[in-house]
DNA sequence: ATGGGAAGCGCC
DNA sequence: TGGGCGCTTCCCAT
């Protein structure tokens, strides 16, 4: 391939002469549904994502699409070259969308009789139709959402398939209720929407998404071949007729059927049957979302918003420009500004640079930065309703961290924090300490680091204690940070240059030099980890799947080093998450009061104010640390009135 | 007017 | 040349 940039081949461009080759596209609120006649295949593309050339093959063979339009333009066209050829011109791709043939018959429009009786074991696929949400912001229909509805259940089975209206209750419970298996198609936005609709869904929970997820690291948002469909009609957004909005909602949990293997192994995985007990449990959460204090919100929210006016004001003394605008900012900052430069070409104006900019815009423009995000993507948000919810999802993430959408409730600020919380209740926050590191540690086989973790030790301290050769007790608080920094940046292929960036965010300085001196000293220190990256590397040479320890498996092409670190990632981030949904699970039915959150590490309940017992949470505490007897794990154990106000009472695990 | 990409930033 | 997410704003193309 030339070094010359190709001609760019626009989406937009591309659904146009699908459109001419009789592909027919319809937009839909989550992206642009291709639909073709003849058999069938759903994928999603979506940016982070290695995406396959087979999936732009099946389309332009003629199968059922459905593509989420997030990749970048030079993805679309690095995939319109594997598949027509090197050098492909907007013509050569038309004249590979010319090879889309016209179709065999597909299921009618008509419903069926409903079974009167159906076999124990058979399984019941589900489907929930919905309408509302925020098109403008890609907010799918959700029951917290205004206006948004619950349309209709469908359901198939067997070689049935039917639906009922959302009001006909009685018919829609009769089928939940059985003990049959129920399949889902990527379960949580079903299950809130039957759970906020309280109907009681009896038999086991199953996704046609997991067992992928599990083999190949594909999330939601990720490449998502799910087989083949006998059903492409997709639903025009708003249709008012609901006989249309039947039958296709019975034809969707027909595909769903069609794509439910109940004899794969990963059906009886442990992963896959903690996903069946979770799933319902994280519905849950998303439904019930975060209660906060309205009105501490608006307190806050009235203070940032005059200190944003007075920020600006400042601002505007020194220039009248969107001080929002990288781009502005870099015109007026000039060559106050650090040397370099973001792979679009232009000038970085980051936060880090500004903090190395002698400019006095510059202090003032971090201020206003920080006020504008904690107005603009949380209060104001905040407001709009009685409590936060998001989304919740199990299989959003490659590594098998769970993420939570239209509203993140995983990355509201540590200042914010202290927002959350109801009255006549406490916050207890569950932690698991430095996951990852003894994940790492185990992984492996790391034994200076095992040994700390199960006496106890500060693994960091310990670390600033090797690297800096001297007694662990006289590390400063420091050296401590930088052995912090040093075992979260060289577990995942960091470099000097990252440790000396990681370092400046805590407020520590030291040169490039000193740097590649902490980290040799590290490899040396933790000799395990230099031959697990080894091998690890030798694993993806030699194009092996990477395993997790509980059985996940990545296939990772090792081009760039960007893939090569995420191979050493992977297994150990997925680890420690699975870990964390484990030991919830472990605990749910102990608990004193409902779970609210799950933060990656970290499990938040809320109980009512009075009922604290020390010796029913640290029960609670070592179940979750001793959820596997492979990983040395400690639980930090905090309470308060709120959220930010937690205050650690103690630590249960390993040696404590 | 609308949607995608880029940059930036929040969290673990 | 650590990884994993999701959201908002600006800019530009359609």
């Amino acid at each position: 391939m030339s070094s010359q940039k190709p001609t760019a081949y626009p989406v937009a461009r591309l659904l146009l002469d699908l459109r001419r080759q009789g592909v027919q596209t319809i937009q839909r609120t989550s992206g642009v549904a291709l639909v073709c006649p003849r058999h069938v295949r759903t994928l999603e593309l979506q940016s982070r994502v290695q995406v396959n050339a087979l999936a732009l093959a099946d389309l332009l063979q003629g199968l059922h699409v459905t593509l989420h339009l997030g990749i970048p333009e030079d993805a679309w066209w690095r995939h319109l070259e594997q598949v027509a050829g090197t050098g492909t011109k907007p013509t050569a791709a038309r004249a590979a969308v010319a090879t889309v043939l016209a179709g065999k018959p597909m299921l009618p429009d008509t419903l069926d009789e409903p079974p009167a009786m159906i076999p124990e074991t058979e399984p019941v696929a589900v489907d929930v139709e919905t309408i509302g949400g925020v098109a403008s912001d890609h907010r799918v229909p959700l029951p917290w959402v205004d206006p948004s509805e619950l349309v209709c259940v469908g359901f198939s089975i067997a070689n049935c398939r039917f639906a009922f209206p959302a009001s006909d209750r009685a018919n829609i419970q009769r089928f939940l209720g059985t003990s049959n298996p129920k399949v889902f198609h990527n379960a949580i936005y079903d299950l809130v929407w039957l759970l906020d609709a309280a109907f009681e869904i009896r038999g086991s929970v199953h996704d046609t998404l997991w067992s992928r997820a599990f083999e190949n690291g594909a999330g939601v948002h990720g490449l998502k071949v799910t087989g083949t469909f006998t059903y492409a009609v997709h639903l025009p957004e708003k249709t008012p007729d609901l006989a249309k909005v039947l039958t296709y909602c019975a034809n969707d949990a027909r595909n769903t059927l069609s794509l439910f293997n109940p004899t794969s192994p990963w059906c009886s995985h442990p992963l896959y049957r903690l996903y069946q007990r979770m799933a319902p449990r994280v519905a849950a959460i998303s439904r019930t979302g975060l209660p906060f204090f309205r009105d501490r919100v608006e307190a806050r929210y009235a203070e940032a918003v005059a200190r944003v006016a007075w920020l600006d004001a400042a601002l505007g003394q020194i220039a009248r420009i969107n001080w929002r605008s990288a781009d502005q900012v870099a015109h007026v900052l000039e060559e106050a500004l650090p040397n370099r430069w973001t792979p679009g070409g232009q000038r970085v104006v980051d936060d880090a640079a500004l903090r190395e900019c002698e400019h006095p815009a510059a202090a003032v423009l971090l201020e206003k930065r920080e006020v504008d995000k904690v107005v603009g993507t949380y209060l104001r948000p905040f407001l709009q309703r009685d409590r936060v919810c998001g989304l919740i999802t199990l299989n959003a993430a490659r590594t098998g961290r769970t993420s939570s959408r239209y509203t993140n409730l995983q990355n509201i600020p540590r200042s914010l924090r202290t927002l959350f919380g109801k009255a006549g209740h406490d916050w207890v926050k569950l932690d698991f300490a430095a996951a990852e590191l003894v994940v790492a540690a185990v992984v492996a086989e790391c034994s200076s680091l095992l040994a700390w973790f199960r006496e106890g030790k500060d693994p960091h301290a310990e670390t600033a204690a090797r690297i800096f050769h001297k007694p662990s007790l006289s590390v400063t608080a420091e050296e401590r940070a930088v052995g912090k920094t040093l075992n979260f940046s060289l577990c995942y292929g960091g470099t000097a240059r990252t440790i000396v960036q990681r370092a400046t965010s805590y407020g520590l300085a030291f040169s490039l030099p000193e740097a590649a001196t902490f980290r040799t000293a590290w490899f040396a220190a933790f000799p395990e980890m230099t031959a697990w990256q080894a091998e690890t590397m030798r694993q993806l040479e030699d194009g092996e799947p990477i395993r997790s320890p509980f059985g996940r498996m990545w296939t990772i092409p090792p081009h760039s080093s960007h893939e090569r670190n995420m191979a050493l990632n992977a297994p150990i981030q997925s680890t420690a998450s699975d870990l964390l949904l484990l030991a919830a699970d472990a605990i749910w039915d102990v608990l004193p009061g409902p779970v609210v959150n799950l933060v990656h590490d970290e499990v938040d309940v809320l109980i009512p104010k009075g009922t604290w017992d020390e010796a029913q949470w640290r029960d609670i505490a070592r179940r979750m640390a001793g959820v596997d007897a492979r990983f040395p794990m400690r639980v930090e154990v905090a309470v308060g009135p709120d959220w930010g106000a937690t205050v650690e009472q103690f630590v249960e695990g390993v040696s404590v």
